[in-house]
DNA sequence: AATCCATATTAGATCGATCTAATATCCAGA
DNA sequence: TCTGGATATTAGATCGATCTAATATGGATT
């Protein structure tokens, strides 16, 4: 009798250092070239019947794996798309990586994912190493501090690169993005229906494209309205719940205090809402809030957050499919992309207090 | 006049389908011979100083792009790890990402990312496609429903393999995972402290090693403390905020309910206490909540969520360790790494009402 | 001048696939 | 019988690097 064996037998190893299974084995096994085995591994209709037959037994029998390296080597092709997060930490930008993720395996490729922490260094080190990787393409969430040299640096790279939520202005590089502007607008518009007037930006680093854009969108309506812009109303800040409180503490501390505070972020509004609460003011009687990103725990604030919804997932699929087209044909024009958020209104914004 | 053209002019396409700078152009230009470029490419000391002037001279001037596919084929080596997550978009499996991408990206690898979505067969594609790229080992975070022959596969693919956070019970593979019967039985412990004897334990799948777990900590708790186990106090629910509303409503409808919650998870916690502020309870003067996992939003609830901390970052920084020493040491035995959580208290828990 | 050793370089095979151009086979039609 | 066309298969070069084993070079020693 023969020795016993698991069910699933690693036959694959008869010497200490299994070679792997290759082309040649198969051929040798199913009695054809390797040009047959290589035909009937990207299913060519050439084959015949009988031949792929035996040669998909080949594979079976020798627990053939296909080698996608010495394939792309070949064909110099690539199956492999750099995603570089500036912070995963992040659940917004988390969001951005699953929607780019899935799309991206849904056409076959597969994702080298790298997070850089908002650190421009360790960013121009993962890129580096997955272009020599031969990255089809690339998509750029870039770190905050990015210097425009980069930009500059990946036109020369002759490969497809989309940004996405932010972008480093002057590149000639595609874009899919949120319109910030927008949704600060509307989100502005909502508080002024409301009947408030005094309304503070809180949060935001100064400089940054975003916040730049954020604010603008608040400027627009502000203007709209016809109410004349008060710079000191306008409080940059840790984009972080800390960053929330200080950031409201100084507001109020303004000989004419805001009535309402349109925040850079959810997190920066938690921190505003806590910081409310603290300044013994309720909000949405006292004092207005209003988010922006609307990330999962903005429903579950008492009461729970009005926010701007800018769906990251959703903008990580249109921009993997932006970059899937400009691998399909390199000579597409970079398109910019720019997504309309929505306002969500939930519990924090209520009508002007009335003076006491 | 010559046409315009931009100031970082892409010099290296003179034909239309630029080729790729290789070993075979640097030689030429340097003078030298392949194998020698390659000791460069590779800092050997056997190379003459000015010989490896004179190729470092032709790499700048040429823009060569060193090929790590090319070389990890001929080397039979690789410097991608596949990075299997089950559901980027929960912050908790973000930070462990992250944790994992920091500590892989440092030693000199590069992270192959898929997220599954908790969806088996997607997983089971992935972890295909990352195999014929040739990853030189897995971390792995099964998705729920995860067969068992999956882990019966892998043991045949000659890989190492780290499952983080969650296991496949009976697998031979190593795996990094928190204690979490330790942290559920901290948190039961903490309440009985406080003099709590009805304590429930909300939401979590049946049937799912992790809940498993933390209701053996959970159980284990009850019976040190010589509380009688009453199987009506275990709701399992959805791992979500409505799952935490829905098991806290059952269990309030019970003869006796109980006077305070252990929860599944920080998730589930904020359901709870919104369902106990819908309940009219106040959550610490009438009933006591414990979360799991202290993601990020667990500090902004009100009252701020006492709850156990896993350290999902560390955990990703110790499973790609540990995934590092079996690749480097393919004969080292697959290890199991338990790490000990702690108790965050905050304000969600209080002494046993006083019956009415 | 011959020998030896250390230092520096290289030709050519190789990793595992694909691609090109050629060849083999067979049957229909002139 | 020969030509032509469709169908099926293949030898050998190739992608871009590394590796092995051999060779070239230049002192130092006898």
């Amino acid at each position: 009798m023969e020795p016993a064996r698991g069910k699933h037998e690693g036959a694959r190893d008869p010497n200490r250092k299994s070679r792997r299974v290759t082309v040649t084995d198969l051929a040798r096994a199913a009695g054809v070239s390797r040009s047959t085995v290589s035909l009937v591994l990207r299913d060519s209709p050439l084959v015949k019947r009988e031949t792929r037959r035996r040669v998909e037994e080949a594979i079976d029998h020798l627990g053939y794996v296909y080698n996608r390296n010495a394939a792309n080597l070949r064909r110099r092709t690539s199956d492999m798309v750099a995603m570089i997060i500036n912070d995963l930490t992040n659940p917004f930008f988390a969001e951005l990586a699953v929607g780019l993720e899935e799309a991206l395996e849904a056409a076959g490729f597969v994702s080298l994912m790298a997070n850089t922490g908002e650190d421009p260094e360790r960013q121009r080190r993962v890129m580096e190493t997955m272009r020599e990787h031969g990255a089809a393409g690339f998509i750029l969430c870039p770190a905050t501090g990015t210097e425009a040299r980069l930009v500059a640096a990946m036109s020369d790279w002759n490969v497809p690169v989309i940004q996405v939520m932010r972008w480093l202005p002057g590149a000639r590089l595609g874009a899919v993005v949120p319109d910030y502007a927008l949704g600060m607008r509307m989100a502005a518009e909502h508080l002024v229906t409301l009947g408030h007037r005094r309304i503070a930006f809180l949060g935001g680093i100064e400089g940054n494209v975003v916040t730049t854009e954020r604010i603008r969108g608040y400027r627009a309506a502000l203007d709209a309205a016809g109410i004349a812009p008060d710079p000191s109303l306008i409080v940059p800040a840790a984009v972080n719940p800390g960053g929330g409180i200080e950031a409201l503490r100084a507001s109020l501390a303004l000989q004419r205090p805001p009535t309402a505070a349109l925040c850079f972020s959810d997190v920066v509004a938690f921190g505003v809402l806590d910081a409310s609460a603290a300044a013994g003011l309720k909000v949405r009687r006292d004092f207005s809030v209003i988010g922006f990103d609307d990330i999962a725990g903005a429903r579950h604030t008492l009461p729970p957050l009005t926010t701007v919804a800018v769906y990251p997932q959703e903008l990580g699929r249109r921009a993997a499919a932006a970059l899937l087209r400009c691998i399909a044909d390199p000579n597409d024009p970079p398109e910019e992309e720019i997504l309309a958020p929505s306002l969500i209104v939930r519990g924090t914004c209520g009508p002007v207090p009335i003076e006491a």
